[in-house]
RNA sequence: CGGAACGUGGCGCAGUCUGGCAGCGCAUCUGCUUUGGGAGCAGAGGGUCGCCCGUUCAAAUCGGGCCGUUCCGACCA
């Protein structure tokens, strides 16, 4: 990508709109625009890390068994009434009537419909387990969105359903993607831990959160001192002692980034999704559902890794690997250089944005630290007449020089450099 | 929904208390100079002061209503 082709308005000042960091830089880097209260505008940066991420979560899923679907956002009002949740979700769930007269909503979740649909087509235990998710916009009405991506009302959520035929089998599902949440969580490269949860309005047995440790979350998290017990605050009656061990606890604020749910029978009962068994008597399917909010990831990651220059994206997450600056486009030897780095980045595979914008140096530098781009390289006349080219890692805020000489190898060492100094943090949780 | 604040060129803000020419910084356009951490000088363009009603000779400013945005609370896969 070249900038100077490029729509990315990032801006000096922070809009008055933004209270949190991870608002505030989102909107700076010029990645979203809200369109109106809890709604937001992608904009193609901000697409990019919504893909970088989508393509970890679709990598482990596969790797998990479970098979992508599209389902609609619009829902029919006789499913909820089935299920019992147009009676008890309350005014989160945003109703309307189509040109008929018929009652409709828009999806904040989709057990419904994905319940109907595989009752339809499932009728022998030889069909279980189903697998599927989706990636998908969602549309809650909360009763006050806040801080930017943290809580819209419409937002981009990967939704997994599970459906087996026995207890152990659905077990089995609940493990195999608690396990693909702690890889996906890792991969992308942020602080998290698993909790114990409550079930909320969604119903089902028991559950766990995946939250992104951060300072301005919105949950409170207990730890155990002595044993491995984490929960949500909501879950525990003596916030003082651990009910596990009855150890010492301590607390921490968490984001809520993923959450895991053995359902049960709930939505099966209620909407009757049954198959026959191997004696051929009929049974319910034993459901669960498994939610990553994949717009919330992009703003955890911000609330987790920025500085005060601008935003540090993990690797995994950024929506570029690289930024090149050139400093002298005006300088035919400089431009030369940087034509033919550009195009060796790019044979690498690696996503660069290049600044090739008829820009002062002090205003690339400062774009490039507040968007964030892990790896940092620098070209202007003093470093041609040098034969290097600079680098600076977003990450450690390490400054070096790569040779123009024997670059490809010089510029593979430093990504593994690079690499490696996030690798630190994300071995350091997440168990 | 309860409490609070805010709404003035694209962005950030002053002006409102005490009514009297709509301002500042950034951005934009033109010219010259500059060119390694958000340049300097000179000039230019751009605003129904959120909307409606009222008070007044006169309203960004006072009063009422509405809309929108944000924060705290309640709420929430």
């Amino acid at each position: 990508m070249r900038f100077s082709s490029c729509y990315i308005p990032t801006l000096k000042e922070s809009p008055a709109e933004a209270e949190v960091v991870s608002h505030k830089l989102l909107l700076r880097a010029g990645m979203m625009r809200r369109l109106t209260s809890g709604v937001y505008i992608y904009l193609p940066l901000g697409l990019k890390a919504i893909d970088k991420v989508s393509k970890v979560i679709r990598e482990e899923m596969r790797a998990a068994g479970f098979q992508e679907l599209l389902m609609p956002m619009v829902q029919p009002a006789d499913l909820w009434k089935e299920s019992g949740r147009w009676e008890h979700y309350g005014k989160e769930l945003l109703r309307f009537k189509d040109r008929n007269d018929r009652e409709c909503c828009l999806g904040p979740t989709h057990e419904e419909v994905i319940t109907d649909m595989v009752r339809g087509e499932v009728r022998s235990y030889r069909q279980l387990p189903v697998r599927l998710y989706q990636i998908q916009t969602k549309f809650r009405d909360e009763i006050r969105p806040r801080f930017g991506l943290m809580r819209g009302r419409e937002f981009i959520m990967k939704d997994a359903y599970s459906f087996d035929a026995d207890a152990a089998g659905a077990e089995h599902s609940y493990k195999v993607m608690h396990e693909a949440y702690n890889r996906i969580f890792r991969r992308l490269g942020i602080a998290f831990k698993s909790v114990e949860a409550d079930n909320g309005s969604i119903g089902g047995s028991f559950s766990h959160e995946f939250m992104v440790l951060a300072d301005t979350g919105e949950d409170m998290i207990v730890f155990c001192n002595e044993c491995d017990f984490a929960a949500n605050v909501e879950l525990v009656q003596d916030a003082g002692r651990c009910p596990r061990c009855g150890g010492d606890v301590s607390l921490k604020r968490g984001i809520e980034v993923g959450h895991v749910f053995m359902l049960g029978l709930k939505y099966s009962e209620a909407m009757h999704a049954a198959f026959l068994d191997e004696n051929g008597h009929e049974r319910l399917m034993i459901m669960g559902c498994y939610g990553i909010g994949v717009s919330r990831i992009i703003a955890a990651a911000i609330e987790q890794n920025h500085d005060a220059d601008g935003i540090v994206f993990p690797p995994a997450i950024a929506p570029m690997d690289c930024i090149l600056l050139n400093l002298d486009p005006h300088n035919a030897a400089v431009t030369e250089k940087a034509e033919e780095l550009y195009g060796a980045l790019r044979g690498m595979g690696l996503d660069v944005l290049y600044d090739d914008r008829e820009e002062r140096p002090g205003v690339k530098f400062k774009d490039a630290d507040l968007l964030g781009a892990p790896m940092q390289l620098v070209l202007g006349a003093r470093s041609v007449a040098g034969r290097v080219v600079e680098c600076k890692d977003r990450h450690s805020g390490e400054k070096g020089a790569l040779s123009l000489d024997d670059f490809a190898s010089a510029f593979l060492n430093w990504r593994d450099n690079v690499r490696e100094g996030w690798g630190h943090v994300t071995e350091a949780c997440g168990k």
